[in-house]
DNA sequence: GTAGTTCGTAAGGTTAACTAACAAACATGT
DNA sequence: ACATGTTTGTTAGTTAACCTTACGAACTAC
């Protein structure tokens, strides 16, 4: 795990060539896995479930202890005949991970969290409004800032950025930042001397849900706030899209005579869902709260619906203020949900206010490095 | 690839440990697929396109050319210093694939095709409304029929079955056969002695849009018939789902005070969409046709809106009778999600109706097959 | 005709899995 | 008490799949 020359195993679409040493890793971090998923299991427990020998898990446990990412905590307390096997633990305090929120629009977040995602430390640098190199350059100083408050080996530094992200990390557009065609984590691994993933913020935000709040595989978190966007997570990974642009489902009318968007269209969503509009419908009608909360809920559903049949969810993540969103919004919008998609062979889908917060992007920044660089997903 | 004892190679989920086996396979699959992908290339081209050097990239094609999978076909014509290489081209007739259809209520339809998707033999066999056993006997009877047609070597049996259909290939609920928590491969492979893949038809028939008919790896495909499916592709897999229900839109309501369905909603996609309703509705307004048929492509649209801007996809391809979809169904269909997920950066998205007509789960079917067994695709 | 380039193969090294065998540490039965 | 059997983790040696180095064959260019 200290030396990463080449690439990633690959996956069944993200095709090359394997050597035997890309075998080893991959082994050695599903080790890693194992012992993370089921704490204190032995050496002989890994080859049992593994299938790989006692002799080989030996030497992949003896690279993990190395490395000190994971550790011996003493014999089996068991009531077996037999010799007891040595109990092994994760050490999450290992390695320090490097976490960038760029999602806010006035201050840049960031965070040193340990392997189990618990922050460390923050740091923040405000924007100012800096657009291009200039936001870049704020961008590099808090990586530096967080790189010196780490007080262990550093995973890498996950950035949470809002646009469209490639799948290479390069960012295709983000105008908040003033970046477009913009190789991000080039600059910053130069800077810094660590690996560098960037990422869109919805979709850490949804990878966040999946490894912290025990998401599942497959689901839809909804980040409500000045605009509608959206992430999904397919068998655990986020769907990316013909052009890096999934998630975008702000923009899908929902009342074709409603009121005009900025985008040019009437009626999308965000003119019923997005924090500003939706204050603003609340200041315009006192007496009637819940109503128009519920009316919000029901055009969110009506998105939903055909998403959920679609894809066999059983799981939609609403990120955003807990005063507007966990009461009437989420209750009619869960209601519309089951009442249009509802099948005798399907359970029907949980709508739920994400507990996560304010840092859910951070946490997803976290995992997504933990599970690139060392295999933990 | 003659001898094919141990697993395959993990996804980034489906993770297990890999022995160096596992990687010789997987390369040697890959250099298959680039000889599918760029026929004519030499040992020494694959040896710079892949990074293996050519030592090893000759024992790979060495494999190859012994199980007849390529072929040499002369030097190279070049204009160019050196030693001219040695052209390799597929050869698709060196394996049969045996594929069934099982979606149609009164026929059961197989076939033996190549490897390049090219149907060789037809074989069908009567339904009659069996059942659970009997179905199955049935199923194996036309399985048998397809092997004794079959002229070379036999990759696998591919099945494109109704119903939900587990990631491992059992059944879990199959209506039209009578089949529920059924595990089907297991008997045909002891019936048949070959390897068999059991998928649903539907994502069956997305497989062959994509390898088949020039699909990109992120699609939807929606057939209209007794009720309907869709079917999607993620990244170039299908997606299954928390049940493995995924691509039921059928019953997603589009019209909430509209006509019962049989699943006890009101207004459900099916109620305008399938053919029995739809026909239904234009012989009871016979000057109407185009305005019905549009009436019903705008319902579609409402319910793929959604899909198309939360998974950023850019081709539709609807299945079908050409003359409902084909015309004003199939075009305010695509006007309809046009306007309503419209934004800058997305380019719009393509309805299409599909043309693999009747054969397209049959060719999915050989194409999943291909891709498990061969890891072309 | 000579030099330079490129291709495919041969010989031998390194790595990462395997099998076989063994000492250590435990429970159990006589 | 003590032999017996079980389970664990390690050592020693084998096999497989990659690598590097080196070489003959076949072509172009001068």
């Amino acid at each position: 795990m200290s030396t990463r020359v080449s690439g990633r195993y690959p996956t069944s679409r993200s095709r090359r060539l394997v050597r035997p040493e890309d075998g080893r890793r991959h082994n050695v971090e599903f080790v890693l896995q194992s012992v993370y998923d089921s704490p204190g299991l032995t050496r002989a427990d890994l080859a049992r479930q593994t299938g790989l020998t006692r002799v080989t898990i030996s030497e992949l446990v003896a690279q993990l202890l190395a490395d000190g990412l994971i550790a011996e905590a003493g014999p089996n307390q068991q009531v077996r005949p037999g010799k007891p096997g040595t109990r092994l633990d994760p050490v999450p305090e290992a390695r320090d991970i490097l976490a960038l929120d760029l999602s806010n629009q006035s201050t840049l977040r960031g965070a040193v969290l340990d392997l189990r995602g618990r922050v460390l430390e923050r740091r923040q640098q405000p924007l100012d409004k800096a657009q291009g190199p200039a936001a870049l350059a704020r961008v590099t100083a808090l990586a530096h800032d967080l790189a010196a408050a780490a007080k262990h080996l550093v995973v890498g530094l996950g950035v949470g950025s809002p646009g469209l992200i490639a799948a290479d990390g390069r960012i295709l557009a983000a105008t908040s930042l003033g970046w477009s065609d913009f190789e991000l984590a080039g600059p910053l691994e130069a800077a810094l001397g660590c690996p560098v993933e960037v990422c869109n913020d919805a979709n850490l935000a949804a990878v966040a849900e999946r490894r912290f709040a025990q998401g599942h595989d497959n689901l839809l978190r909804v980040q409500i706030a000045t605009g509608v966007g959206a992430a999904l997570l397919v068998g655990g990974d986020p769907v990316l899209g013909e052009h890096s642009a999934a998630g975008e489902i702000g923009h899908v009318v929902v009342e074709p005579d409603g009121v005009d968007c900025l985008c040019g269209k009437r009626g999308c969503l965000e003119t019923w869902l997005a924090v500003p509009p939706l204050t603003a419908r609340l200041a315009a009608a006192p007496g009637r709260r819940d109503q128009v909360l519920a009316q919000a809920g029901r055009h969110l559903g009506q998105v939903l619906a055909p998403i959920v049949s679609a894809l066999d969810l059983s799981q939609v993540v609403l990120g955003g203020p807990a005063d507007l969103i966990a009461g009437p919004l989420l209750e009619a919008s869960q209601r519309l949900v089951g009442d249009h998609t509802r099948v005798d062979f399907r359970a029907p889908v949980t709508l739920s206010h994400s507990t996560l917060g304010d840092d859910a992007v951070l946490l997803g920044a976290a995992a997504h490095v933990l599970r690139r660089r060392l295999g933990v997903q």
